[in-house]
RNA sequence: GCGCCCGUAGCUCAGUCCGGAUAGAGCAUCUGACUUCUAAUCAGGUGGUCGGAGGUUCGAAUCCUCCCGGGCGCACCA
């Protein structure tokens, strides 16, 4: 509809230069074509004249006029226009017509579900990397809001016509995983009636207890033969059981939390194909990559970070870097010519460094987007929930789906933008009020079913033929005009939040559709005597239903039937 | 010190990418609306130096520069 009203505009430019009523390069300036925030202001609205007001020599009512001027004749030929007339410093107006409304709620019910997917990604291959929490310790409450990010925008980026592939990457390997190994052998120790300490390297979280006597129960005879083990075999085992078992409490939580990997890509599997050292093999082979002090840097300075990076330390081993690289590599050579990676808060710092490996190894790192993923800060009852470890008052991801449960959880966390920090009220999100905005659309969705439910008792059956050729002709109140309207904004607000990799978008447009609904519901009896307003409210209902359902499949929040 | 993010109503935030019409919601607070499809709702009132100062522009919350405040990062940790 705009790109239909911007050729118009453009046509109408033509022609005015070509009738020499204005410099001909006026005809080419730029110029948009939006929906004015006031709907008092029309549907469409373009600042054309505004913008070339300077060039034409003239003020920009004035153009504006001869621009409507030379408007007038498409738009009396257009069936989609109704009226045009300027406004404020000089904006032209557009108001749509009836049957442009009729239409398009005409496409909605055609294309149900379908509605508002677009072809934007032509199938190209994306893949985002969430969460990649590591396997030592429970998930926690950023990780959390990563993984409502994640899980969204690959919707978001299914929706728009990307093929999109969700991964986690396990740091099963390295440093980490031995010092979770120390910590259960210290735990084991402490199972058998010894005084063992927690050194300060180690992970002193209960659950390592726990694991630890998990072991002890599934591998009875291996509990007694560890001890003839060398010390590095032992942690090595023991770390790997514990990261093991963490990763599967990890991924049993987010298919609660309703977020599911394609593929769970972990490190160890990197290391065993070589990865690392073909990494590090091409890198030296280029001058990329050098050994000093015993170590193996990475020449990032080369493509402009502030410092070289340590790749292998003296001792032999990867730092987190190296593998990270081998992993991204990886990416590219499975055919995704696009990178997703969300990251948190304390890992932006990371980025230079493996942006430039990936260029040292050929790679465009333009195609790695990183989202951070910002710092949620949990409140009670107005006050700060300190997140400490040490204090014991930290809480856990499960903690919070126990307490507040999956979709106010997500709603939450997708409500703001990723790069805000985030104040989460979990007094808020708890309370099954008016306070609540999840409520407030689940309520609408609900509100639209129990309607369809009384529809079904009386007899009018919301999904049969006679629906689909209901009058919508008598759909004239304001309400009705503002729930359509907001009903049309929905692709377009698809394609922001997918563009811009920002979901919020949806989940404030979802707030705005439900209160527009909300509005037409007290305002407009659906189920009336008068059967021809019956049946066009209902075709409005169920155009508001699938609308309000898809949007909440995106963001992952269920679209219950009654409340 | 350098880099990234944030600063909009008493509180929590949209809006900033791509500059436009009197800057929007929710909560809090005040006033109204249930014999009718769910009042988990609706209508209305109160409430603003868009952190500050310059600059660009016909026009700036939005773009540029500088400054202030807060968070995070700047390891042979991950």
């Amino acid at each position: 509809m705009r790109r239909r009203i911007a050729e118009m505009v453009s046509d109408a430019l033509s022609a005015l230069a070509q009738a020499e009523d204005l410099p001909q390069k006026v005809a080419d300036a730029c110029f948009v074509v939006e929906r004015p925030g006031d709907p008092t202001h029309g549907d469409a609205a373009t600042n054309a004249a505004l913008t070339l007001a300077q060039q034409a020599g003239m003020p920009p009512r004035q153009l504006a006029e001869q621009i409507v001027d030379a408007l007038q004749q498409s738009v009396a030929g257009s069936e989609y226009l109704s009226g045009i007339d300027v406004g404020g410093p000089g904006f032209i107006n557009f108001k749509i017509s009836n049957s442009f409304r009729w239409d398009m709620l005409r496409d909605i019910r055609r294309a149900g579900e379908d509605y508002g997917k677009t072809d934007t990604g032509a199938g190209r291959r994306v893949l985002l990397e969430f969460v990649s929490a590591n396997p030592t310790g429970p998930l926690v409450v950023v990780q959390a809001r990563a993984a409502a990010l994640g899980d969204v925008l690959c919707n978001l980026l299914r929706k728009t016509g990307w093929a999109a592939h969700s991964e986690y990457y396990v740091n099963d390997s390295g440093g980490q995983i031995e010092t979770l190994g120390l910590s259960m052998e210290i735990r084991l120790r402490q199972l058998d009636g010894e005084d063992a300490e927690i050194p300060e390297n180690a992970y002193p979280g209960e659950y390592v207890r726990q694991l630890a006597e998990r072991f002890r129960l599934r591998h009875p005879a291996d509990a007694g033969r560890i001890w003839q083990l060398s010390e590095r075999q032992r942690r090595e085992l023991l770390g790997r059981f514990a990261a093991d078992e963490i990763v599967k409490q990890h991924r049993a939580l987010l298919d609660r939390y309703g977020v599911s990997f394609d593929r769970w890509y972990r490190e160890s599997e990197i290391r065993q194909q070589g990865g690392p050292q073909a990494v590090v093999n091409r890198l030296r082979r280029q001058g990329l990559a050098y050994e000093r002090e015993g170590a193996v840097w990475l020449r990032s300075t080369e493509f402009g970070d502030e410092r070289d990076r340590v790749l292998v330390k003296s001792d032999g081993s990867y730092t987190y870097l190296l593998p990270d690289i081998a992993y991204h590599v990886s990416k590219f050579e499975r055919g995704f010519d696009r990178l997703i990676d969300i990251l948190g808060p304390d890992h932006h710092g990371h980025v230079p460094g493996l942006h430039a490996g990936i260029q040292g190894m050929g790679m465009d790192p333009d195609a790695l987007e990183v989202v951070i993923s910002q710092w949620v800060r949990l409140l009670r009852e107005g006050a700060e929930v300190s997140m400490s470890k040490r204090a014991g008052t930290f809480v856990t991801m499960e903690q919070l789906l126990d307490e507040v449960g999956r979709d106010a959880a997500r709603f939450f966390f997708i409500m703001r933008a990723p790069s805000s920090p985030l104040d989460f009220d979990l007094e808020l999100a708890k309370s099954q009020s008016d306070e609540n905005p999840v409520y407030y659309v689940k309520y609408a969705h609900a509100r639209l079913c129990s309607i369809f439910a009384q529809a079904t008792q009386k007899g009018v059956d919301v999904r049969s033929e006679d629906l689909t050729g209901a009058d919508l002709s008598v759909l004239t109140h304001e309400a009705e005009h503002g729930l359509i309207r907001r009903l049309g904004d929905f692709p377009e607000v698809i394609g922001q939040a997918a563009g811009s990799l920002e979901p919020q978008r949806l989940a404030n447009y979802l707030l705005e559709l439900a209160a527009d609904f909300h509005n037409f519901y007290t305002h407009c009896r659906v189920l009336g005597d008068d059967s021809k307003t019956t049946a066009a409210r209902l075709y409005l209902c169920c155009c508001c239903r699938v609308v309000i359902a898809e949007g909440l499949r995106i963001l992952g929040v269920e679209a219950v039937q009654k409340m």
